[in-house]
DNA sequence: TTGTAGGCGTTATCAT
DNA sequence: ATGATAACGCCTACAA
């Protein structure tokens, strides 16, 4: 209601003052200051961001764009860069593109222009290109998950990833490995195509094209092609599943298959959210940093909002950990088949 | 980069034409138009929302605030809410107050003056005349799921869902029927806390207080809920547990202690998230439509941003449904122990 | 149909 | 230490 006007005729001083007191307050007497924030008081008076924002060129809002808000791996991210934003006086403009590349050129697109601070993008499936090309370098732009050449990220090495989890299963003595991945066009799930293809090349079995089937990473995508794996190929025994959301749900599939897991069928995940310890069998996955990323990448997008350098980007790579739960039968002596 | 000035400047028209060919493309003859939208494209010129939401007193924004980002049913409501939201052009700004009070006051107060264009509560535990009090009336308020006198809101009765909870675990024949709730400084757990009592209460059981244990609302709080209640009370058979979040991680408590679900300790959970039907025992649940309280409020929401009207508040009451799955143990036959 | 000019609420620069 | 005022970029009467 009362703008900054109300408060310096209510105050008897200039408008300047007034906007002094709120952002320079060592710079005027204490006398007057204290005068003036008992009248902002009394008038209620809030600063309307908008206009501060206009004046400053600066909204302190950042967008965050993710692929699947349902997937709680993207909420525990989301989290981490909440966490450290609202710490620092910003808030998060949440955007969900579904995967779509098209809605996620549109978010940035629209981000840009509603004058956000900075954009963290996660799994994005656009090149640093077409990123720039968007924003016009304007405002600075973090990835999660994804190692773009002459972008800020701070990512994981799922061909890595996805080579420990195979070599795994391969390690208790699997020989017909399946693979359930993600969509193709994203690059994290090409890349955990090759970490599977090179465990499976090492270890010298042969790669059968029919072993990788690719569907949705959600809950329904991880159901439907895990039926239909085992379904085309009964004879698999293990099956490294690209995300946790997809392995779980593939628990769900393969169980009402009446097959058991471990014993028929061994399941190795990827991503290590929370839920994976609370399914039965407990899953078998790779565990990636996943909170701490989205802290790590909100600090080094306030860190360039705040103090811009012309530094080449920075690019932070993060650690996996296999983490050998239930679903995978090491454990519980699934191994003693193979021995 | 470039402004409505230069855009002006180039075409070699006033901005008011510029403004009017974005806004009122009809009070501008076709020739103008058309050559002004090939100069705005040629320039690569994107109007400033900052500016004009300064302009407008609107920002097309909303804000989103629920209590936790982690919880799967929250971000279903958020799908539903960042839906229509984005078909109509508005973007969502998202807010996690961790359950705390302080920081709902605080993010409420936030948005106003961030001069979002409406609220959406999820949950909340502050009171229609705080709110108020910090937003002045001047942007509408919608709160989800809880009842409020004069605030517009969509909700599930959620008394009536937790006696249905407690009835179906008496109805199989239970006795000893425990209850885990999650804070009760959110109504939400006092309003279920009332359907447990009723229903015990209608049956002629004892209402023992230690039976009804509190915690936090998530994964964690579950667990050791769970695990207190049984230690404390090795007599119970059945809990009703007030959301779907702590029952999954009950569930584990549970079988950590070596008890069967549902031989040794029937289930009945609410909420009925994605989850809920992929742990072991798939959960028995009061299901109630989140994603779909998610797109009434934002399309209320809209609606009273859109076309103010000083109507009294709408209330939208939901229904909520059993759904009984196996942790109850109602179809496997857990019945017949009673018979 | 188009242009002029004042206003939206702040901030910062220059004076004083 | 404080005040006056030009920006920030856009919108919309009101005029022409």
């Amino acid at each position: 209601m009362a703008n900054i006007r109300d408060v310096a005729k209510a105050a008897g001083v200039s408008v300047a003052t007034i906007s002094r007191v709120l952002n320079h307050p060592d710079t005027v007497s204490e006398e007057t200051k204290k005068h003036v924030q008992e009248v902002m008081e009394s008038l209620n008076y809030k600063p309307n961001s908008l206009a501060r924002g206009l004046a400053l060129n600066r909204s302190h809002t950042i967008a965050l764009i993710v692929s699947d808000i349902l997937n709680p791996k993207y909420m525990e991210i989301a989290k981490g860069v909440e966490d450290v934003a609202h710490s620092k006086g910003y808030n998060i403009l949440l955007c969900n593109t579904e995967g779509s590349l098209e809605k996620e050129k549109e978010y940035i697109e629209i981000m840009s222009n509603r004058m956000v601070d900075g954009i963290i993008l996660s799994n994005t499936r656009i090149d640093s290109k077409e990123i720039y090309n968007i924003t016009q370098k304007k405002i600075p732009v973090v990835s999660i998950g994804k190692t773009v050449k002459d972008l800020f990220n701070v990512y994981i090495d799922d061909e890595e990833g996805a080579y420990e989890a195979t070599k795994h299963l391969i390690d208790i003595g699997y020989k017909d490995i399946g693979f359930i991945s993600g969509p193709m066009n994203q690059n994290e799930n090409k890349e955990k195509k090759k970490g599977y293809e090179k465990a499976i090349a090492e270890a010298e079995l042969k790669i059968v094209k029919g072993y990788i089937q690719e569907g949705e990473s959600n809950l329904n995508g991880g159901y439907i092609t895990a039926k239909r794996l085992i379904k085309k190929h009964p004879n698999i025994r293990a099956i490294f599943i690209a995300n946790d959301l997809m392995a779980i749900s593939a628990l769900d599939a393969i169980k009402s298959e009446g097959l058991r897991i471990p014993e028929d069928i061994a399941i190795v995940g990827f991503d290590n959210i929370a839920m994976s310890a609370l399914v039965e069998p407990k899953l078998t996955t790779i565990s990636q940093p996943i909170y701490k990323m989205g802290l790590m990448a909100s600090r080094m997008l306030l860190e360039q909002i705040e103090t811009p350098e012309e530094d080449s980007p920075q690019q932070i790579l993060l650690q996996t950990k296999l983490k050998v739960r239930e679903s995978c039968g090491y454990h519980s002596g699934v191994k003693r088949i193979f021995d």
